[in-house]
Parts: C-alpha cells; sequence; structure tokens
DNA sequence: TAAATAGTGTCTATAAGACATTATCTC
DNA sequence: GAGATAATGTCTTATAGACACTATTTA
C-alpha cells in the first residue's frame, strides 16, 4: 500500500460501504384503521395466525420492503402503509382508489424488546376508512380474522400491559399506539377537515355530527354545531348536493344532502 | 418426517425465526436542535466530515444502536437520539441533566434512494435547547464543524433540492425535515408550554416574548401577549423568582423575573 | 295531532386584537 | 427632565356554550 491516499470520491467510497454491514433493525408499518359504523366509531383488529402473541388481537400491520437495501431500495413508507391496508381489509386497488381513505403517519414506536423476534421498529399510520367499504374488509392472508371493534363499547375492555385485570390484551405494545392514534384523530378534527373521511360520499349534518360525537365521545349542541358545518359550507370544504335524505324509520323532516369539495 | 406436526410454541418459533434473515434497512435518528441567540431563532447544523454529501451542512444524527438485533436488541429510539444529542453538541452528561433539554418525536423519514449508501429510515426528533447551553457547544466526532444558524438570516439562504437557484443546499431531505420542525413548533407554542425550553432557568417577560416572536417569526403585541403570560401563571406554569433585572444598556424600568414551577 | 328529526335565533361568557395610558428605571 | 423599557386599562370583535324556538316530515 502506498503512502499516497487516492481521494476517495463518493463513487468508490460506496463501493466500500457496502462490504460492511452492521446489525440492523427490521422496520414494519402498524396501521391503526377507524371507520364509522352506525354511530360507533370503530377501529380494525385482527386476530394473529403466528406467533408470537398467536391468537390474540393485534393491529394489522407488516413488514417495509426494502428490495436489497442497496441497488434496489425498495418502497416508501406510505406505500408500505397503502400496500398493507390493501392486503389485510382483502380491498381491490380499483375500489381504494375510487373510495379515498385518508392515510397520515402517526408516531415510530421502537423500544427495544416490544417484539421478541428481533430489534422492530413500527411506523404507525392512521388510516380513515369511509364506511361504505366497512362491509367489503375481509380477513387478508396473515390473519386469521379480521373484525370492526368499537371504540367506545369493545376496546375499553381490552387491558393495557401491567394492568392486572382480567381481559384480554392486544399484542406487542398496540394498546400504547392505539391510544395515540385515537388522541391524534381527537385533536386533529378540531382543526381540519379529516371528519369528511369518515362520511359516505353524500351525507346530512346529523351524519357528520355524528361523526365528531363519536371520535370526541362528546355530545354536541346542535345549534353550535352547525356553526361549524356552516363554516366549512362558506370556506368551501363542503358544498350542498342536490336531494334531501328522510332521517330514520319513525319520520321527521328529511335533511339536505352534502358532499365534499374536490 | 413425520405427518404428525409438533404443536410449535412460541419458544422454538423464536429459534426458528431467527435463522432467517430479510434485508434490513438502516435507522437513524437525525435532531433538529433549535435554541435563542439574542432574539433569533437558532438552529445546529454540522458541517460533514465524510461522504455522502462530505462538506456539506445537515441536521446531526447517527445510527441507533440495534445491538445484535436478537438477544441484545441495544437501546430505545429517544435514548439514540439524547445520546446523539451528547456526542454531537459535546456536552457532557452532567450539564445535559441540570439544564434540560426538550426532546420530542418529529416524524420518520423513509423515503427509498434517500441516502445512496443504502436504505436508511431516519427518525427525526426535535430538541430545545436552553440558551445558556449555547456557547458550550463544540464539534462532536462526526464533523467537521458545528454551527448555530439563524432560521430568519441564513437558513432561507439555503436552496430545496430541485430549486433551480444558486446556493448551498442542505444534505440529504434534511431541508423537509427542518421545515416539518419549524412547523411542528409554530404549532405546539400555542397550546403547550415548550417556549419555557427556550429561554434561560430564570426569565422576564420581555425574554419570553422574543423566543414567541422568533419562533413565530411575527411581533405580539406587548398588552395581549401579558394575558397569555398571567394565565401561565395563574395556571402555575411559571412563577416569580426573587429580584428584578435590569434592561438594555440606556436604561429602562426594571422587569421582574420569573422561573418555571418543577 | 303526536312523535320525531331538521333547522333558526339569541343571550352570554370568554378570548383575542388594537391601541392608549401610567410606572419606574438610567443618564 | 429626556429617553427607554415595563406594566396596566379599555374598547371592540370573534368565537363558543347554553338553550329556547320554529319547520317539515311519518304514523
Amino acid at each position: 500500500m502506498s503512502d499516497e491516499v487516492p481521494s476517495q470520491d463518493e463513487q468508490s467510497f460506496l463501493a466500500e460501504y457496502r462490504k460492511k454491514v452492521y446489525p440492523r433493525p427490521s422496520v414494519t408499518v402498524d396501521l391503526v384503521m377507524f371507520s364509522m359504523v352506525d354511530t360507533d366509531l370503530k377501529v380494525l383488529l385482527i386476530r394473529r395466525g403466528a406467533p408470537p402473541w398467536k391468537g390474540t388481537w393485534a393491529l394489522p400491520g407488516g413488514f417495509v420492503d426494502v428490495g436489497d437495501a442497496f441497488e434496489n431500495q425498495g418502497e416508501d413508507l406510505a406505500d408500505a402503509a397503502a400496500r398493507e391496508l390493501a392486503e389485510e381489509t382483502g380491498l381491490a386497488k380499483e375500489i381504494l382508489a375510487n373510495n379515498r381513505v385518508h392515510l397520515e403517519q402517526l408516531y415510530t414506536f421502537g423500544r427495544a424488546y416490544r417484539d421478541p423476534r428481533t430489534r422492530v421498529i413500527s411506523v404507525a399510520y392512521v388510516a380513515l376508512v369511509p364506511p361504505q367499504l366497512v362491509p367489503l374488509v375481509r380477513a387478508g392472508s396473515d390473519a386469521a380474522a379480521v373484525r370492526w371493534f368499537s371504540m367506545r363499547e369493545e376496546i375499553s375492555h381490552f387491558v393495557r400491559p401491567g394492568e392486572n385485570a382480567d381481559g384480554d390484551a392486544l399484542a406487542f405494545d398496540h394498546h400504547e399506539i392505539l391510544d395515540m392514534a385515537v388522541a391524534r384523530v381527537r385533536g386533529k378534527i378540531d382543526y381540519t377537515s379529516i371528519a369528511c373521511a369518515l362520511v359516505p360520499p353524500t351525507f346530512t349534518f346529523a351524519e357528520l355530527r355524528e361523526v365528531y360525537e363519536a371520535v370526541k365521545g362528546d355530545t354536541f349542541d346542535s345549534s353550535n354545531f352547525r356553526r361549524k358545518f356552516d363554516r366549512m359550507v362558506v370556506d368551501g370544504i363542503i358544498e350542498q348536493a342536490p336531494g334531501k335524505r328522510t332521517p330514520g324509520t319513525l319520520g321527521g323532516r328529511p335533511a339536505f344532502v352534502y358532499r365534499f369539495r374536490p
């Protein structure tokens, strides 16, 4: 080896670099998928068909495809989340393309030993699924079953790890992820229009209000909520659609119908 | 092999699992460290001493230690961020322990090919560094230099990738990370007390107002801002400290001094 | 007409912006 | 006293909660 060190350009550095391999974590995306059924906020859980936590309810998710990690670096994180969403629900691409699903990154959970298999760092995403897709969801390949759980009635019965109580727990640290997801949606519903991702393509004032009430876990005064609703109309977020919709079975004044503005 | 499949318990599954190895990404933490110097919001950048992007300014950061990824799963993400903060600034543990630094996870950036070396997924953290630590920061081992850049005067001169203009760019996708960090702090300063992480241990009304003005990039009416300030006092977030502080060089009425409540 | 749901009007309390005024220091 | 900065007072407007009221449908 000569004393003269050749100026190592980035090309040759790259070739060198790829020879060294340090231990790396696995990276997954986990999905907190919310939707509305009747007047309830629901979250989609899968029953795990394989260890670890076999047989327990968990958030859907899967590994991010990173190709060979060098020449082919694989898929983006948001693409991985969208792919998992399609796979775990069995919803076809065309259906998802025609029914806009709100998808946003939530937080990254990477505590050591959160997965016994190996170091797993999980990037969690929140998905808001329009309610017309709920009946179409089927168990994907990895899961023994999928089910929509009521946040109000059912999720509260799951215990958190460390709570010395009866009842089932969610797999891994998924209760923590779910808690943060609810907090995110609750926070953002006040100053964004994400609620619109949880109503059908056309909806009434009352239907939008039900979304707010389900998310916030509280009731909204009809008159005051209409101020918020009217602001959305004048701001051009929503607009009136043709026709009216007759409420419940026992009569009542038909309501105007609205839709999103594209 | 017999027809009878032994019921595979989680223990044996684990042993099996570890034999298989799929390609994995590298995971890093990147830090957006903000502080105040005079009346300016500053961000700490390092000049990269090694390829890729050698010689360009970048956010400090480094790889997450994942141990061997199996029996030893390494450090938590927040611990990695805290460790990098200490390493890149040269600040001793004791100093950091005595000067509370606000550290929160921002977002995870994982676009394919964002790093030419290999697939790198970066968990970005925002750190708010109290101003008394600014003079103590020295270049860490990995960096050729560190410098606090004024968000108002200097960062605006860096171009974003794709902008066909003169001027330097930040390394990787760090401009995107920085943009999101500013947006996060700007948003949270309104409804949290994070501004308190950017003032000295004792501070005046005017000093806290300067933090708000630097973060928001706007001026605040003194009288109206005092309402916010008074609310923090009655809410018990801050309290009056003994003594007064004489302002600028040319006289003026001395101001009351405040501190955080523990 | 009763029950049910949709939609309107109004009073009040709170918070925020604009701006005028008083107070206390140094030189 | 002049200049400088700190602290207070007040008027107006915007927004949110509480609640009373009117409107339109079915059975």
